[in-house]
RNA sequence: GGUCCCGUGGCCGAGGGGCUAGGCACCGGUCUGCAAAACCGUCUACAGCGGUUCGACUCCGCUCGGGACCUCCA
């Protein structure tokens, strides 16, 4: 049974302290819950699905738990620095350079492909998605504020951050662990000569040099903010001084997330964040993903598997799902085998639901244990997110739904409408798993073409014309049609 | 070099001081005209070495191996 939101105790790990600890909106009944989105300058890979997903999933929890959740998650379109933030060049800018484009067109054209991306791996579109170019005015106001307070000092027309007074007060590395002075020990000095007092300041306002093509007015200069600023900002704006949750992958909290909680904390006078999360990274066949790597692949290179390390292409739905057989927290590898595994496991998941659909109750039968099941996915849930654990229970629930289906076992009545509303509200709402077989295809046209071409084969197959029977299956085969035989008849399903 | 995380069976991946994770593969069986699917069953694990404990894969230490951030790349 779906647990009440006033009783239940949801854990999240909140990186903050280190520990789970137990769920408290600031707002009884409401959440608010920030997500670093991308930076949009080149298509997105797997290192853009997994963050996705993982906080999809949270949004997608809460709000089966009967929480109001208000969801932002930022277009970073103004880029971050290329190189060091002396002589950097814009991300987004140089790709516009690149390929002769205004920066509005590439920023809109990934945007569009992002988007794109995140439909077919079903990631629920957030409730806000702001540009960090539309908050320019925040970001200026949000600096003047630092300025005013003393924590922030300009040079030459850029604006820079001062972790060492700020230190002084606060500490810099509530979240990240780390010592300033540490920090500054390890940190080589620049070659070039720093505007920075010091190595560990980062900038709320940069200067555009004369060939920077992305460039606002200030009162310091033409330039633009810096790469830390445009989520506090934003999260202010839409979610206040302080809100609930605030969630990213795990190589963003230092310098990002830890500049945030510094910036914010001064500009608003209190500590953004009560629930930091953080999901850990993905690897390629054990290895990290990266360019200088050759194993970067784009969800497009995966969808079509177009990418010499796949052996295959893996639909969207195979990789949410392989992403969710992971605890979030954990490191995940991509690799064919693991792949092609989640692929079959899916599908078996997928069929079960169909399977389900059909199946009768039994009057009297046995209890079997299905409310238990299901307890025990809200359980692995409300422990923070574990979407493992979950999807084991589930399988579970295969295993008896097909037993029933083969007459092995009977359910009852009430069993049965349990196990209806454990599967649909795991599989589809909780875990957005959707059946992508016919995606795409005008589905009942196919079902009613598919209906007949069985009944013919099963004529052929009543009066022992196998040689026509399996003809039709071969055929079908070549369209990657799978037939099945079973004692009530025969189905079908697309191959996985 | 500094800070932190991890090392589970053929592959992926949960778990946690004594109690079946799960998926995929493999093997055997049931069913089937054949096949697929499904069901049943078998098998196999906690990197190594010490320590704590009645008992550790689970806690502590060391060693080996891998990873993250502090540079880049995303």
């Amino acid at each position: 049974m779906k647990p009440d939101i006033a009783e239940a105790k949801l854990q999240i790990y909140n990186t903050l302290s280190r520990k789970k600890e137990v769920f408290e909106p600031l707002l009884a009944g409401r959440v608010g819950m920030y997500v670093c989105g991308p930076t949009v300058y080149g298509d997105a890979h797997l290192g853009h699905a997994r963050p996705a997903v993982t906080f999809d999933l949270v949004y997608r929890f809460l709000t089966a738990l009967g929480y109001k959740v208000r969801y932002v998650r930022n277009i970073t379109d103004v880029g971050h620095l290329e190189n060091d933030a002396d002589e950097g060049e814009d991300k987004i800018a140089r790709k516009a350079r690149l390929e002769q484009l205004e920066p509005m067109e590439v920023v809109q054209h990934y945007t569009v492909r992002y988007h794109k991306n995140m439909d077919q791996l079903n990631v629920l579109r957030p409730s806000i998605e702001p540009h960090a170019s539309g908050h320019i005015i925040e970001q200026i106001e949000m600096i003047k504020r630092i300025l005013e307070k003393g924590y922030a000092y300009e040079v030459n027309g850029s604006v820079y951050f001062d972790v060492e007074r700020y230190n002084q007060h606060y500490n810099y590395g509530v979240l990240s662990g780390r010592k300033v002075d540490e920090l500054i020990a390890n940190t080589r000095e620049l070659a070039g000569q720093s505007e920075k007092r010091s190595s560990t300041d980062f900038a709320l306002w940069k200067k555009a040099e004369p060939e920077h093509i992305m460039r606002w007015p200030s009162p310091w200069s033409e330039g633009f903010p810096g790469w830390h600023l445009e989520c506090s900002a934003m999260g202010c704006k839409y979610l206040g001084n302080q809100f609930d949750i605030h969630g990213g992958g795990l190589d963003l909290l230092f310098p990002h997330h830890e500049s945030e909680i510094a910036q914010s904390t001064v500009a608003n006078g209190t500590n953004p964040v009560r629930y930091w999360m953080h999901n850990n990274m993905v690897t390629i066949n054990g290895q990290k993903m990266g360019k200088s790597l050759g194993n970067a692949m784009s969800l497009d290179d995966i969808f079509t598997g177009s990418h010499p390390l796949l052996a295959q292409a893996y639909s969207p739905m195979t990789i949410r799902f392989f992403i969710l057989q992971a605890h979030y927290r954990s490191t995940l590898d991509f690799g064919n085998e693991a792949l092609q595994a989640a692929e079959k496991g899916l599908s078996r998941l997928t069929e079960a639901g169909k399977t389900l659909a059909r199946l009768q109750s039994s009057q009297g039968a046995q209890p079997i244990g299905i409310a238990k099941l299901e307890q025990a996915a809200w359980e692995a849930m409300l422990d923070d997110f574990n979407s493992p654990v979950a999807i084991a229970q589930l399988f579970e629930a295969v295993r008896i739904i097909n037993s029933i289906a083969e007459g092995h076992l009977q359910i009852n009545q009430e069993e049965l409408e349990i196990m209806r509303t454990f599967y649909q509200d795991f599989t589809c709402n909780i875990l957005g798993l959707s059946d992508e077989g016919a995606a795409g295809n005008d589905e009942s046209t196919i079902q009613g073409l598919m209906e007949t071409i069985l009944e013919l084969r099963q004529e052929a197959r009543s009066r022992k014309d196998f040689a026509t029977s399996d003809k039709i299956r071969d055929r079908l085969g070549l369209l990657n049609i799978v037939v099945k035989d079973g004692k009530e008849g025969s189905s079908w399903q697309f191959k996985p």
